[in-house]
DNA sequence: TTAGAATATCATCATATTATAATGTGGCAT
DNA sequence: ATGCCACATTATAATATGATGATATTCTAA
């Protein structure tokens, strides 16, 4: 889950990356308005939380721009206390939802998952795919409605192929996601955890849901395996 | 897609020439400034990576030269974190973008990318040739669509001859992108991938969508075949 | 500090993919 | 026509890549 943060002081900014990093997110961050254009145009992302408050390119415009680049990801605002109108002209422009500064860390994190529910496609919180599902909200996952438990890494790993589904994902790609970046490059940790995977996902051995594309990296397949 | 990397930390530039090469990119690499004039002037380049502080020329110096020679493919620059000036007058001297080390390898790809886009519209996501589709982004084929299986080598030769469909691409131009400079001449490698292609993507074996032009090389097939 | 779990490494094995080489075919110039 | 050359095809060899099981290391919580 590709989550990009957009916020000028510089202690909230760690302080949500670092918070959303531990709960799992996959978080880029920029420090003004046209660092996040940039972001928002060249990285996939599945969410953004984005300061209105911002040097260079207002959080307004940038919702702007990014909406009329036809990105329609969930976006969420913040708002200093008592900016009425802010808030109003970012919904306006675009953004999903608001939060007034200060706020709990816990009410960002129920509005990110409201978001996620209502947002369409890919951003549900539970992705199926045949008999694997996999609850972003709960970080569970079933298999033909069994609870099948993961460690956090096998998680992190399932839940970008299946983010992911249909498409290659090669190694480079997952280990980037999943690292940062100081990875040892000819470590083969990843092999062992996709082998893991496999084990726990279709513990029968009949068609792995993780294909394997020599060369090119892992597919997450999409459709119910026939068998 | 060729792609030349100059810096003087080993580790980072093999880091890098390994990863590139996992993404697709044939990449050479340079251990200095001088070495990566060479590489500059005598290859057909399509990007430049180059660190800024480099030994026997500096980065600044090398794009420099670079530029005044007539080259004119992008170039992105690594600078030290803080290194404010050398950023300043890498950009001046002809730098396209930079990116301030350590970096995460994603922001470098995104950069790429960006700098790819930005030079020669080249990054389009869905090839559409008559009944044959391919997909940059999931890295899928189709064919009347039906999904295809390409081995990662397979991908990359139809890739290079779609994105340049309807152009003859001599067979050296092919290995040139392909492989990397240490490449033998006498082989015939192309010619057992072409024809792998062609039945992958034509097993009735109609009219193969890859023409053959005696003495010139290779083209593929713009419009969709009446057949 | 230490036990147990989670993650990482290593060595080895299996095999898909890529390369080579030998042979076949058909166009094109003479 | 015919012989050469460029390309096609096929079988086989070499190599690269990933899978796996055993083991080591690191992390976490008591």
């Amino acid at each position: 889950m590709h989550i990009l943060v957009v916020e000028d002081e510089t202690r909230l900014r760690e302080q949500l990356r670092d918070r959303l990093r531990d709960r799992g997110y996959v978080v880029d961050v920029a420090a003004d308005g046209k660092e996040g254009l940039y972001y928002g145009e060249e990285y996939p992302l599945d969410m953004a939380i984005i300061d209105i408050g911002l040097p260079k390119l207002s959080g307004i415009e940038l919702i702007r721009r990014l909406r009329s680049h036809n990105k329609h990801f969930p976006i969420l605002i913040l708002t200093a206390r008592g900016n009425w109108q802010d808030k109003v002209e970012g919904l306006e422009s675009g953004a999903d939802d608001y939060l007034v500064k200060p706020f709990r860390f816990e009410e960002l994190e129920a509005r990110l998952n409201a978001l996620l529910r209502r947002a369409s496609g890919w951003s549900k919180p539970v992705l199926d795919c045949g008999p694997i599902s996999l609850d972003t909200g709960k970080q569970s996952i079933t298999v033909s409605g069994n609870a099948v438990e993961l460690t956090a890494f096998e998680y992190r790993v399932l839940e970008y192929l299946m983010l992911h589904a249909g498409e290659v994902i090669s190694k480079s790609e997952l280990t980037d996601n999943l690292y940062d970046q100081d990875y040892d490059r000819d470590s083969n940790v990843l092999e062992v955890f996709i082998g893991r995977l496999r084990r726990k996902l279709d513990p029968d051995n009949t068609i792995s849901p993780i294909e394997t594309l020599r060369g090119r990296g892992y597919r997450f397949r999409l459709e119910a395996n026939a068998g």
